[in-house]
DNA sequence: TTTGTTGTTCGCAAAATAACGAACAATTCT
DNA sequence: AGAATTGTTCGTTATTTTGCGAACAACAAA
């Protein structure tokens, strides 16, 4: 009961989920995936919140592998890094996958 | 830039990523969803924390409205909400969809 | 060199999360 | 009535999150 732990799994889609459980960043990641990418200053633009905010929010999905930054100055290009958005989708879609339910509502 | 605010459709998606956003609570939906439903203890006995904790996260989980419980004396049966669990995974499905991305890696 | 532009980082404060043991509530069993 | 079982709630502690303004850093332009 003390050592049971999570599967890699879980932990990896708890870390993406985490991630996007915050409107802004779900704002932003859209806006991202639909622009391919763009500059700091475009998400500022489109957001209700300080640049300092929005850096933060930035950093956090970074760090969440979800989006990647490179510096052009004087400016900041981000973009949706490619390989982790797929993974991401492939836990996300495990796991809403169709399930082994069978036919009752609830099991007795 | 002070009134912009998020999507209603930004906000319930991320009320789920939120919720998806601890590996206790990804354990937990994932038994949820295998067993279609069942017992707290039956959780609890599968989880590496405390009775008190597994109830909190419980409680997160029926607040997103990704669970409901119903008292079943003198225990408490557990189940998948179907009708928002099936909400989330569209909206996931279509945060995931294959962008409008066209050709190039970057923008100018 | 001085000025501008563009983002990040640094405090800081308020609120929310995560976790636990102990106490409590509700119901069944003896 | 008394004991046992099953979860929830309470009180507490530690950590994280969210948000902002102000200060700072890096480079381009005047």
């Amino acid at each position: 009961m003390t050592t049971k732990e999570y599967t890699a799994e879980q932990e990896r889609l708890a870390r993406f989920a985490k991630a996007m459980g915050h409107p802004a960043r779900i704002a932003i990641l859209e806006f991202l995936a639909a622009q391919e990418c763009c500059f700091f200053g475009d998400i500022h633009e489109v957001l209700p919140i300080s640049k300092a905010t929005v850096s933060q929010h930035l950093s956090e999905l970074r760090d969440a592998g979800l989006i990647q930054g490179t510096i052009e100055p004087p400016k900041v290009r981000y973009c949706i890094n490619r390989e982790n958005w797929a993974t991401a989708r492939r836990l996300f879609a495990g796991f809403f996958k169709e399930n082994n339910r069978e036919k009752g509502e609830c099991c007795p």
